[in-house]
DNA sequence: GCGACAG
DNA sequence: ATCTTGTCGC
């Protein structure tokens, strides 16, 4: 019988948990290390990353740990890896990396044995950096073990070191107009932890980005704006739907039979294994922009007559693509890689 | 007892 | 994180 995760742990636990924080804190590096991140149009950017994990929804052991690669600007998904994992630690605010970056580590160090050309540039994650209880979030956690650019990026507000999301706090928010626009989340002692960031117009609730790992507050900023097709940055989006997706699908096998009928033929993802059996990712995929789309049906609902397609990309101009040559079966026929 | 609470 | 349909707006 697998281990659970269950109730908090012990104090002693938590106090290992804070020597650990403490003393990979002490490795993260808060500024821009590559050279695409000072260029305005983040040109030399071609690859970008996001992570997440999902749950299943009556067994708070089960979970679906996904990385996705895709190119940048046009982002769309090259590289897709879900795998269902047994989680050990439960979530407790302020440790959120001891429940979940073990599997994304190993999603990365997976990507990095099977297809190191596709490593992202930068990897957006689904919770805080810098701003965090001790300095320390998951997104510094899996940047400092990966050496990867990493930016956090939390749809609510963390509420530590003076912050809070109060009236004034919602004043802020009232004043962001654009997409873009953005404040500053002070800390107590002064020192910027973050900040709040409409990612597009047509969005009123704030993300909250941080510095993760080797990549300045601004740079973050300004590519996690040029990432958002939607709220949320289209890498973490699209690595949110695609576990999410294939719990759904893994759950459906022994549930209800599947309302999709007709032509399902070529060119499938690998088969969904519900009972894991194998060492292998539970779907592990390679696709290539323009030749076919992965999926027949629409993430965005259109009840009747089109969908306004937000404008995007805003402002940054078209760079060279990145070409990518796949076939469908993770077969590789070219690259241009760098 | 009450408030806080990334995912 | 997850449970969930329709509904409102452009």
């Amino acid at each position: 019988m697998a281990r659970k995760a269950a109730g908090k742990p012990p104090e002693e636990i938590l106090l290992d948990w804070k020597r650990e924080q403490a003393s990979l804190k002490a490795r993260v590096v808060d500024q821009d290390t590559e050279a695409w991140q000072l260029d305005p149009a983040f040109s030399g950017l071609q690859r970008v990353g996001g992570v997440d994990v999902s749950f299943v929804k009556d067994d708070s052991g089960s979970a679906c740990a996904s990385l996705v690669v895709l190119n940048y600007p046009e982002l769309e998904v090259l590289y897709e890896d879900c795998r269902m994992v047994t989680l050990t630690a439960p979530y407790v605010s302020g440790f959120l990396a001891f429940r979940e970056v073990s599997f994304l580590v190993d999603a990365v160090q997976r990507l990095q044995e099977r297809e190191p050309c596709l490593m992202p540039q930068v990897l957006f994650v689904d919770g805080n950096g810098v701003l965090h209880h001790r300095g320390f979030g998951v997104a510094c956690h899996l940047g400092v073990l990966t050496d990867l650019p990493c930016i956090g990026v939390a749809k609510k507000l963390l509420q530590v070191d003076g912050l809070e999301n109060n009236a004034l706090h919602k004043e802020k928010i009232q004043l962001l107009k654009a997409g873009g626009d953005s404040f500053p989340l002070m800390g107590g002692s002064g020192t910027v932890l973050g900040r709040a960031l409409r990612s597009h117009d047509h969005s009123t609730k704030p993300l909250y980005v941080s510095v993760g790992h080797k990549i300045s507050l601004e740079a973050a900023v300004r590519l996690t704006h040029s990432c958002c097709k939607f709220r949320v940055p289209e890498p973490v989006r699209q690595a949110d739907i695609r576990s999410r997706d294939y719990i759904r699908r893994t759950q459906e096998v022994q549930g209800a039979p599947e309302p999709q009928s007709g032509r399902s033929k070529e060119a499938q993802r690998p088969k969904a294994c519900p009972q894991g059996v194998s060492e292998e990712p539970a779907a592990f995929y390679i696709h290539c922009p323009g030749v076919e789309e992965p999926r027949p049906t629409p993430p965005t609902p259109s009840p009747r007559g089109l969908p306004h397609l937000p404008r995007w990309p805003p402002t940054l101009k078209h760079r060279r693509p990145l070409r990518l040559h796949f076939l469908a079966e993770e077969q590789v026929v070219g690259r241009e890689c760098l």
